[in-house]
DNA sequence: TAAATTACCTACTGCGGAGTAACCTTACGC
DNA sequence: GCGTAAGGTTACTCCGCAGTAGGTAATTTA
């Protein structure tokens, strides 16, 4: 019957591989612009043109639907950026590649983004792919990349150290990508551009050895 | 009845405005560690140690509450970066104090700081004191202290070149802010110090103009 | 000390939305 | 050309939880 209408698209059945994508495509539009508890199954279902029974029959639970689509953009986000750092270049490239990658994707994929990054708390946690898990395995990357980065110069710094510096760098990172995910005009790599001027400056110079001191203390 | 249980605490009548901040306390907690929607009204006044058309009767609807409390949190983190920046100071003081003003909040206000963090998106915007708004104030403040520090340079720079520092720069201590939520044994003058050093080395450099540039492009 | 006000409770209603039962229909293997 | 699995639907149930109706007991005011 809905097949049949002539002016329409035609609604035709369709196997389940691409049935299934279309729904993560509409769960994470949906999930991005409502956030997790805001969206319901029967928005997600009409976003993606197709019933809500079927959306179960596929996906499983609102939960499930949820941590597969964190699933699949967090994987591209990591594979965006993990693809682009080649281990043997030298640091300030790395950061850039890397900081290139992320911006990219973000630009890409606002949605996805959106989904990662602001409906990050919503899902409970312990569950696979969790979100926590996700950046704290990009902080984990970046202080990797640090740690290299210090002893290529013949120094050494305290892992804590490191991993702060990695927070703040992908905190920073994170905080640009949401402007830049309102911003539809902007492009990603004058992002990565400012971003890089911002962070590796400051971290040449805790390379060398400098340190900031309170004049007050 | 409940005022003569021997053992237990004996809750007697309270005037409205120490309920109201005993309820605020609670909300704060339960959102704190539910989030928006999965804190429900029950365990909020349960928490407060009332019941729940006491905290109607206080305080309104759950989205008037959760405002409430965004208001309060809110109005106390600025306070403690805005009471301690003095105009005249030099900018890396404005910064150092700023910075310590902020991690001192989060150390102190951890529930305020994950109320005003995590769960930033889960409220309606375009309501009085939503979370983007006081963002965006914050980003302001941070953004109106670099430009006065290129200034004092005698330099100039691009109006997005600003913000786009402050927004790396607000990220990096919210990122570093949330992790010290979490490390309750954490030292927030160690953490701001910390940010201060990867965060002051690279403006600075910024503000003698040098700038990083890419060796592959 | 009676009246009015404020503090506070138990016990409901109503609804939005997650999840399902039961039933069609098109495609394609044989 | 027919049986059956896969694709699809409508029309429910059921429950958690926001919000309330309607009341009682302690305090203050006159």
């Amino acid at each position: 019957m809905l097949a049949s209408v002539p002016g329409g698209p035609t609604f035709k059945r369709l196997p389940r591989a691409v049935r299934e994508q279309q729904m993560l495509d509409a769960a994470v539009r949906v999930f991005s612009r409502r956030g997790f508890h805001e969206a319901s199954m029967d928005e997600i279902a009409d976003e993606a043109g197709i019933s809500k029974p079927m959306v179960y029959a596929y996906l499983g639970s609102k939960d499930d639907l949820f941590r597969a689509c964190v699933n699949r953009e967090g994987t591209r986000l990591l594979e965006s950026i993990v693809a682009v750092v080649a281990d043997d270049l030298p640091a300030d490239e790395q950061l850039w590649r890397g900081l290139r990658g992320f911006f990219g994707f973000v630009g890409a994929h606002r949605d996805g983004w959106t989904v990662l990054y602001r409906q990050a708390k919503s899902a409970r946690s312990g569950q696979p792919y969790d979100l926590a898990a996700l950046r704290t395995r990009i902080v984990e990357v970046v202080a990797g990349m640090l740690a290299r980065a210090v002893e290529s110069q013949g120094r050494t710094a305290r892992d804590e150290d490191l991993t702060a510096s990695a927070y703040a760098l992908v905190g920073a990172a994170e905080s640009i990508a949401d402007w830049l995910a309102d911003h539809p005009e902007a492009d990603p790599d004058h992002s990565a551009a400012r971003l890089m001027n911002f962070s590796w400056l400051g971290a040449r110079q805790l390379l060398r050895g400098e340190l900031w001191q309170p004049s007050s203390a």
